[in-house]
DNA sequence: TGATATCCTATTGGCTTAGTAGATTATTAT
DNA sequence: ATAATAATCTACTAAGCCAATAGGATATCA
């Protein structure tokens, strides 16, 4: 099990964008540079954050992007969601009607339990959680824990 | 994010293995009608579960699969790990040094936090529980929570 | 009006998934 | 012995997704 790069891309992207929170636009071009990830594939990511409300952008020069809402108020879960797609480990858990098996029962709580626990701490943490943890390890250099 | 068929077909079919423990060989003809599975698709999730050593096998009339382990001592991590292959995030978990901007750390962080989240999960639970959890919810009628 | 930067749509190669198909081998019961 | 049974092995395939790449259109500022 693996993440996609749109979501790694993605994550790395609007955290550019929330360290910047407050600041002028920032364009694709440089959060492309800065992360070192495809300036035309960035572009679509962007876009993604942008349909689902978690970016806005400025058009023209001295255009870029910006954080639609305080980091605060932006949970990784929601840039999860919208990167990564719908979390639904199996059909069952959303459709009951999929499970007319007695043992399937035992095996979806797991995959619920499952959901849980990666919804626990994607929402736990916001933008503004990972700008803090981000600064600090910039200034004392830890980069690997 | 999905599970794949094969994580949810295999682990529904080694629940009916750990169901049958003690008891005589099941053939795979038996476990894809109870769980509704194509025959030949199953055939090779269980081969993965065979060269993995959870399951061994008997050849030829009244053979079939059994537990190769006390369901105690199977963890869901085991089955989990097996058919959906290694649980890592991002490269970078693995081998930091795919890991030279600093942002990337933050973000790293969470995806470290997420596998620990996920392993928490499949390392509490065992097929011994999934079994007393699936004889439960059969006894009550409780199929869906 | 030209430069800048977002926006939009289409296309592609490569990989994985979820099977299907068919033949082979080992074992048991008659 | 032999026939039936059930695992084992290998190969193939259609469909879908991923991670880009490409090229042009549109809005905005100086």
């Amino acid at each position: 099990m693996k993440l996609s790069s749109r979501t790694r891309y993605g994550m790395r992207a609007i955290l550019e964008l929330a360290l910047e929170y407050g600041k002028a636009p920032l364009q694709i071009k440089t959060i492309a540079e800065r992360e070192d990830i495809s300036n035309k594939y960035l572009e679509q990511l962007i876009a993604m954050l942008k349909a689902s409300g978690l970016v806005r952008s400025i058009r023209g020069p001295r255009g870029g992007y910006l954080l639609a809402k305080p980091p605060s108020e932006i949970q990784l879960k929601d840039v999860f969601l919208t990167l990564e797609g719908p979390m639904v480990p199996a059909e069952c858990l959303e459709h009951p009607e999929y499970c007319p098996r007695c043992t399937d029962c035992a095996t979806r709580q797991i995959w619920q339990e499952l959901q849980n626990a990666i919804f626990g701490v994607l929402e736990s943490v916001t933008l503004a959680d990972l700008v803090e943890r981000s600064l600090r390890s910039k200034k004392t250099g830890n980069y690997h824990i």
